[in-house]
DNA sequence: ATACCCGCTATTGTATACAGAATCGCGCGG
DNA sequence: CCGCGCGATTCTGTATACAATAGCGGGTAT
């Protein structure tokens, strides 16, 4: 059994990507603290690959603002303050409530079906004695992908690719109790009412309203970070 | 008097800018039309450096897609159809009316007079017996920029910088009769007003309809495409 | 003792070289 | 006549080499 599930299961991605994985990995485990320099030949000897991959991997991580420039051109770790979360908060919730807004436009029978079978998945994961977690996540990621890919924009992802931190929804739904997690699937609920109903402002209230929440959740779950 | 004006003011610039500039340049002029392959040393050849920062070039046109990639990976000019464009412009409402909500809470003094200064600098161009459109233009970009500023967002300030189009922001202008550009003034006076007033939802709603009216003067300008 | 200047080193920016993957055209077979 | 497979070619992905520049430390003069 050769290597770790994570880097296994990375093998076959380019090497630029498995750079970008790894790095922002070390950033947002903390490794490397904000204020770190991110040195391309160091970074380049810990994932095991060239500079030139790092570079590209650099550039993404730095148009996402996972790091920023010094005076000099180097790049240094971001600090992430709670505003600045925050702020993502917020800039997630007005995306994704207009990505919800398009998706009820557009939804079809088919996109509609899938949706309630996902959730369907997150309630069973909900249920159990024993809350599902690992499962509630893949399938609640999936639940607003599905959105998204109903919206039908290219530029909405991108923009949103960047701002969907999943270690930061991981912590939040790692504090939810069951209520919560239920709360979540119940809201999931009424955006697939709202879709039903191809209603665009029903659909992005409700999605507003679960991300204003899930910022909140976060917030109390670390309150002075 | 050697070489043209745009690329001479250009020639600090790192190469990658540069390369940044003018493939942008080629795509926006037409002179790449949709669907024509970006060839790595194909451009490298035109821009006059080697590939290395042409590549840094495409990934960064690739993600504010302006370039998308077929299925094999090679790069094409992407299409942009009326849809996107209205895309582009719902997000920017939607983007820049957070700024200004964000720049309602935290305007200084300094930063009202300026923009006073601005827009009074707007109202002179336009007063013109022929408008200065030019002068129109930076002016109203620096407008927008000093809110985006105040609104002490770099994310938000990331998130706009592949979205507002000077091509595009320059063929509405173009459009505009002089009621139209006295019309945009006046938007922007609202805007201070709002900001006088500490007035989130105002200088909020005053951007969203500044920014929405544009997008129904440019498809007037170009009802088929 | 402190502030400034100079030279060295570390680090990034750019160019080039090489390897692997995808596309296109040709010839073959149905 | 059309479809399919295979090889040559083209293109991208990655590594390495070279150039230029920023930052740091030591040394010296005031």
């Amino acid at each position: 059994m050769p290597g770790n599930a994570t880097s296994a299961s990375r093998a076959a991605a380019s090497a630029s990507d498995r750079a970008y994985t790894e790095i922002r990995g070390l950033i947002l485990a903390g490794d490397a603290s904000p204020g770190t320099p991110l040195r391309e030949e160091a970074l380049a000897d810990i994932v095991g690959v060239s500079r030139t991959p790092i570079r590209e991997a650099l550039r993404r991580l730095e148009s996402e603002l996972y790091a920023s420039r010094t005076p000099g051109g180097r790049l240094v770790v971001a600090e992430w303050d709670s505003d600045d979360v925050a702020e993502m908060f917020a800039l997630r919730a007005m995306l994704e409530g207009h990505a919800a807004a398009r998706a009820a436009r557009r939804m079809t029978a088919a996109g509609l079906a899938e949706l309630k079978r996902c959730n369907a998945a997150i309630e069973a994961a909900v249920a159990q004695p024993q809350p599902d977690i690992a499962r509630f996540l893949t399938e609640n990621r999936r639940f607003h992908d599905l959105i998204l890919s109903a919206s039908s924009s290219a530029r909405l992802a991108a923009m949103l690719a960047g701002l969907v931190e999943q270690p930061i929804v991981r912590r939040t739904a790692a504090r939810y109790d069951r209520a919560d997690l239920a709360r979540s699937a119940h809201e999931h609920d009424q955006m697939i009412q709202a879709f039903t109903a191809r209603d665009e402002d029903w659909a992005r209230a409700v999605m507003t309203a679960h991300i204003r929440r899930a910022l909140h959740a976060f917030q109390n779950a670390s309150p002075s970070k």
